[in-house]
DNA sequence: CCTATTAAATGAACATCGTTCATAAAATCG
DNA sequence: CGATTTTATGAACGATGTTCATTTAATAGG
């Protein structure tokens, strides 16, 4: 049994079933194995979990093409997190829940904090930086795939239901909100929270 | 059985011995009742900590203080929420993990998106930015517990085996990014964060 | 080629989990 | 007081992560 092929496998079966039908069992299964053989590489879930969370970063730290402003690196690396984790069904969540030091991982934060120290007047502000563009990048696509999930079947009995607890008279804002609350633009979304982080950059 | 003191208690095992310790069995022993009376206010475990991230954030939308700048009103309403959600152990991870419409969650929703319609120039971009904040704040403290929960036993263990990783030749950003990442200092991490988004709002 | 040593896989078991349900107790109310 | 509804019980079901003594396969040395 080889681990990367594990890996993969694991990959797969989040894709197909989602996160809570990852088993050892099923994956010992689809890997025509006893469970516990799955021990003998991985100690514990949690471990084959950050080996999952490590390949999903897998080409994220990639060169960057020539030519672009600090800007559209940015944003082009932003992108890439954020299509990495939505790859995979339930992608946020694996990587909210493990904290892999692998290469794909590692080499994916030197790029940005790379990027991010052209604009920041320090090694300090460029770090803290990158952590709040990837913290603001997990939380959205913890909620976007949180949405994805929901779609299958409740999506629209959890709209009528937050719909009908919109009194105007007490949530006057959120009257006002619905539509945008509700909509399926994430890419819309993800933009202009990224841009605003981008706009305050500039004022470093 | 009152529902109120069935989410009390939840959360305070929560806080004693963490998320995963928290079972429908042990909340059923300290309630001195047997598990499927649980069931019978609770239609499943989602249902629960929903329940408890919705009495997290009680107190998150009160009254704000007079004579605030709409940037400290953020500051102020942003603070609040991450703190609630420091408040109880694991408490990001169970409100990342659900999806509440009760009043605590509306209203601080509510309040949010009415102090932002003040800045920005619609009320979709006020929704977006409203959004944006929240979600930086749960992958932020998502982050901060993660290390709270290390800290334990295991960080001394995590930094070395990072710093090993850190190979100054592969990886020259986060050689100088490490201080800042290995550092505790999460009061100004959030800080940095958030100012950069309400920097980026100025221009708006 | 055979053997000794190491690595890997097996299969069964353990404690625990979320959830269900028929039954019994308790509370409510006409 | 008796009938009806609400709440609690206790036992069970299937499934989960994890462990471990034992067996099987692979590897290396003479």
């Amino acid at each position: 049994m080889a681990v990367p092929e594990a890996v993969a496998t694991a990959l797969r079966l989040v894709d197909e079933d989602g996160l809570d039908s990852l088993t050892m069992r099923r994956l010992a299964a689809a890997l025509d194995v006893q469970v516990g053989t799955l021990y003998r590489h991985f100690a514990t879930k949690q471990t084959l979990l950050a080996a999952m969370a490590e390949e999903m970063l897998a080409g994220c730290a990639g060169p960057l093409p020539d030519g672009l402003t600090w800007r559209e690196q940015i944003t082009e690396l932003a992108g890439r997190l954020r299509m990495a984790l939505l790859r995979h069904r339930d992608g946020a969540w694996v990587y909210a829940g493990t904290h892999s030091v692998g290469p794909n991982t590692l080499s994916y934060t030197d790029t940005l904090v790379g990027v991010l120290r052209e604009t920041c007047p320090s090694p300090e502000a460029a770090t803290r930086t990158a952590l709040a563009i990837v913290h603001f990048i997990v939380g959205h696509t913890l909620e976007e795939q949180a949405a994805q999930a929901l779609a299958e079947t409740e999506l629209p009995a959890a709209l009528t239901l937050l719909h009908a607890a919109l009194d105007p008279g007490t949530y006057p804002n959120l009257a006002a909100a619905e539509a945008t609350l509700t909509s399926t633009d994430f890419v819309g979304h993800f933009a202009h929270g990224l841009n605003l982080i981008i706009k305050g950059l500039a004022g470093e």
